[in-house]
DNA sequence: ATACGTGCAAAGTATTTGCAAACGG
DNA sequence: CCGTTTGCAAATACTTTGCACGTAT
């Protein structure tokens, strides 16, 4: 067995290589949703995605930017939340498989990652015990924004 | 003060008597969602809960619905969730406050309940922590269920 | 060449809204 | 009566699909 030289990949990188990979062809409104998403840390709207991508290039489709979200869905590398707002959210999924979960203000809509030791461990411990087989989870907390109960 | 005489109220009664102190007519449509949801003691999709009122009363608007689901949230009687399968689901709100958590199987769409003190009691630390006033929660599971698996 | 990727427009769902008629207090 | 509730249809929002054309191997 060869030991390769672990170099610091970002998301993005790391997802273009997963997408080769996987045998799929480079294509630019693809590129480019997973531009727009590396820059990111929290989740997207699809319509935030879209705006991004059309800020670097004119001319890409949301038919587009919804395929190319399919497809990182189902590769892994990005995570689809419904947060009840009406659209799906999307974000980049860590390589590492660390995650966070999230706080939703459902006055403005304003969106926060939270992550917490103790809450993964018990949502572990119930996947384990569950008669499913648990490959994902999520969690949100509703309520109001520090400026909103204000 | 007088001491009211305690009855086992069913979740139906309690919704109506809600409603009926929050200062909303009685209506046939309504009606026909909280009897609908008081059946069932796990989340229904908008079209199911549609379906079963009018297999009891014809000629009951798909609008109609979504209004008593929308009033009904907005009073606490009853929890929306958002699966992800496309559509929003509905379940009544245990007046006790009470409350389980979904596993949801991505292949056949089975959405089973289940709870656990563990969890909660991780999810109510986290709450008090956030810079947020949280209200509400959800946790989903996603997998696969034991006939999938198999 | 051949198959995959993309933009556009059209089709599909899910949900909300406008409105006139029915209903309850 | 008067305001609420409702059914229907139309409108809106979100997402998927069909198709012709571009592009990478």
């Amino acid at each position: 067995m060869r030991i390769g030289i672990i170099l610091p990949m970002s998301w993005s990188e790391h997802a273009q290589s997963v997408l080769r990979e996987s045998g799929f062809k480079p294509g630019q409104a693809r590129a480019a949703v997973i531009e727009a998403l590396g820059d990111q840390t929290c989740c997207l709207s699809v319509q935030e995605i879209h705006d991004l991508v059309r800020q670097r290039r004119a001319r890409v489709g949301i038919a587009s930017v919804y395929r190319a979200l399919e497809t990182l869905t189902d590769l892994g590398l990005v995570h689809r939340l419904e947060l009840g707002s009406g659209g799906a959210h999307y974000e980049p999924a860590e390589p590492s498989g660390d995650h966070h979960h999230h706080l939703v203000c459902g006055e403005c809509g304003k969106v926060e990652a939270f992550s917490d030791d103790r809450l993964e461990h018990a949502i572990d411990t119930v996947s384990q015990t569950a008669a499913y087989r648990i490959n994902a989870h999520d969690v949100v907390l509703r309520g109001r924004c520090e400026s909103c109960v204000a």
